[in-house]
DNA sequence: AAAAGCAAGAATATCGATATTCCCTTGCCT
DNA sequence: AGGCAAGGGAATATCGATATTCTTGCTTTT
């Protein structure tokens, strides 16, 4: 008898505390994922850690080579192009079927989400941004898109603001400019979004997409 | 010592398998996968069986409920809609970003396929559409986007493609003028992308997508 | 000296058994 | 008679061990 969870399964745990702990920047991309190491640090058998990792790579949080193990997935600035680019298209068509099908709970849910974004603490001491604010962020644009009413596109849009989280935690400090114009486009977002003014809203939130994109892609410390 | 794979992992194999018994038909919707019935029918241990059920759960053909186990996925009216809208989104971008970066090589399995879908039977003696060609016009959609250069999208769009063949899969006998016209469009679609006709051709693929929607809506046994 | 072959060690992939949870029946209480 | 609770049976979830594969460095051969 083992004191056994009740309410998560164990699966769903160690996915949860590797994703985390692969977005925080933990685990370094690129960097493979011993098993028998992984089972030893979250305290299970090897079974459930496959399978935590195969949803993680079809995730593309980690890249699985037969008989060679996995790894974290590596970052590219093709991959960010083409994340930002999905982004833009994806995130555009979820605001804007939220827009015309959202009630008032899901404008409550926006204002919400935006009101924890404002009063998180977006910086660390050390100028580096903190895990909760980089959370706070992709939380409220999930929440923008969250009354869409189309499950596929909710959940893939989750998987690209995952991989976006990864990007942000590897790049690093923004300066003041970016992060202050970043903060302001956001709340004029949460207000056209809840004022239903749909085309300025997907217009803000391209330009929004685009310009983190090129902020990353200057920032990235990766050659390729 | 057993007889052992030397190409594919048996994990692979095992999902493959699955995939095509879900797709044509041999697992039906909403039917549960008892675990050791299937290890027993695929001939391996439930770690990987497991492995390769968590896999169909991420592209979204099965569902796994915790403690209760995996069932194939159920189909909707609502999700088709969606899934109508989203090819029509992504397989339009993917193709306009072919016919962009595409070399003679993309203009080459383009044709290719459209031989195989124009040569391969269509219909078994009862009517019912052939696996092979159901396959073959999944592949052929495929080849349009292939030389879009974004791993992410084109991933995504085979999953797409594969519950589209769920549910043509379904629907069952296409008449006649139904079946043809599809024919003759895809034709088109072949013809318009090794020219480089862009907007032609993207307006004539939301059409193709939007047809085969409404027919599959028309024809689906399902109520709700 | 260079290249091919071999062997030891390490890591992954797979397996069969055990522990846990859930469902359904049976019996008891009101 | 109806409802609730305990128990038996079946299915899932988890584990630890075994088999397989890959890597690496050494030996052997030309």
């Amino acid at each position: 008898m083992t004191a056994t969870t009740r309410t998560a399964s164990r699966t769903q745990m160690v996915y949860d505390g590797l994703r985390a702990d692969i977005l925080s920047g933990v685990l370094r991309p690129g960097s493979p994922l011993r098993l028998q190491v992984a089972a030893d640090r979250y305290q299970v058998s090897m079974s459930v850690l496959r399978e935590a990792l195969t949803r993680l790579v079809e995730h593309r949080l980690a890249v699985l080579t037969p008989n060679r193990g996995f790894r974290v997935v590596e970052v590219s600035r093709a991959d960010l192009l083409e994340l930002g680019e999905l982004l833009q298209l994806l995130a555009g068509l979820a605001l804007e079927k939220s827009m015309r099908l959202g009630d008032l709970r899901w404008e409550a849910r926006v204002v919400s989400a935006h009101h924890v974004l404002e009063h998180t603490a977006q910086l660390h001491q050390d100028g580096s941004p903190t895990d909760e604010w980089v959370r706070a962020h992709a939380d409220f644009h999930n929440a923008l898109g969250e009354a869409c009413g189309s499950p596929r596109l909710l959940d893939y849009l989750r998987t690209l603001l995952h991989s976006s989280e990864l990007y942000q935690q590897l790049a690093g400090t923004p300066d003041v400019d970016m992060a202050e114009h970043a903060l302001a486009e956001d709340r004029e977002l949460m207000v056209l979004a809840t004022t239903r003014k749909t085309d300025e809203a997907r217009a803000l939130l391209d330009r929004h997409v685009q310009r983190s994109v090129d902020w990353l892609l200057d920032n990235l410390p990766v050659e390729d």
